[in-house]
DNA sequence: TTGACACATGCCGATATGGGCATACGATGG
DNA sequence: CCATCGTATGCCCATATCGGCATGTGTCAA
């Protein structure tokens, strides 16, 4: 059977599928931590992380197909630097909840009537309750 | 061999471990956003999400535990509704990358260069590259 | 050229995910 | 009390993940 004609059973979203995927990974997060303060050589993350070096190039692996790291080779040295661009889609997703969070959660419904009141939208549903 | 003995090969992170892993799934973050509006029972969004009944309420399962969404009964309903508190941390830490977009990437380098020097740390490593 | 060093990759194993489907559960209405 | 609606769960499957380990690849030094 062709895969690509396979719409069945699928897993889960690839790991390198998304910026939001490839930072779920607590250790990848640590890495692009690390590497905001500059390149670094893969042993010396997977040395500062305690992970041993075919886990760090993974994640590193993964971090540079979803674009969020990129590489240079110096001498025999991989050097590994941070392009936090991609992360700026997921922030701004974030900032959208911004005032979900701001505000005092007890009067959240509240807030959200008077939106929809202020805004006069309600288009997809007629519930009212 | 009992299972809580075993620290060997572990898979993936819990999605239910963590913000982070909860928002890696594109459809969970849709229901996030509709959630915006304001409570919806379960079938509502699954219809507007195109996805079946159960699968809905598994993803709500998800954010339930990491604490993004919380439950009301409402009859035989369940209104689910927003709780962003825990987007906060997230978009907190993506926060720590912001001036690493707003620069231009090709200087990066320079601009972390220019943060080391005027923090004048680089405590780790002698590395001078 | 050979050896050492720095990484990348391949393979195996255990896990948990997400989808489909059937069904159990809980509350309401008759 | 029973039928029904609205949800939650359980089970099966295929997948891909992440960890450990061994090994392949590329670069520099002697």
């Amino acid at each position: 059977m062709p895969i690509w004609a396979y719409d069945g059973a699928m897993a889960r979203a690839a790991t390198t599928s998304d910026a939001f995927n490839a930072i779920a990974e607590p250790q990848r997060r640590e890495i692009l931590v690390l590497l905001r303060g500059g390149e670094r050589p893969v042993t010396d993350l997977a040395r500062d992380l305690g992970m041993t070096q075919p886990q760090a190039s993974k994640h590193l692996r993964v971090l540079r197909e979803v674009g969020l790291v990129r590489v240079r080779g110096a001498g025999r040295q991989r050097l590994y630097g941070l392009d936090a661009r991609g992360l700026r889609p997921v922030h701004e997703w974030l900032g959208g909840f911004e005032r979900f969070w701001s505000g005092s959660f007890d009067r959240l419904d509240e807030y959200v009537q008077e939106l929809k009141q202020a805004k006069q939208e309600g288009p997809h549903d007629g519930d009212d309750q």
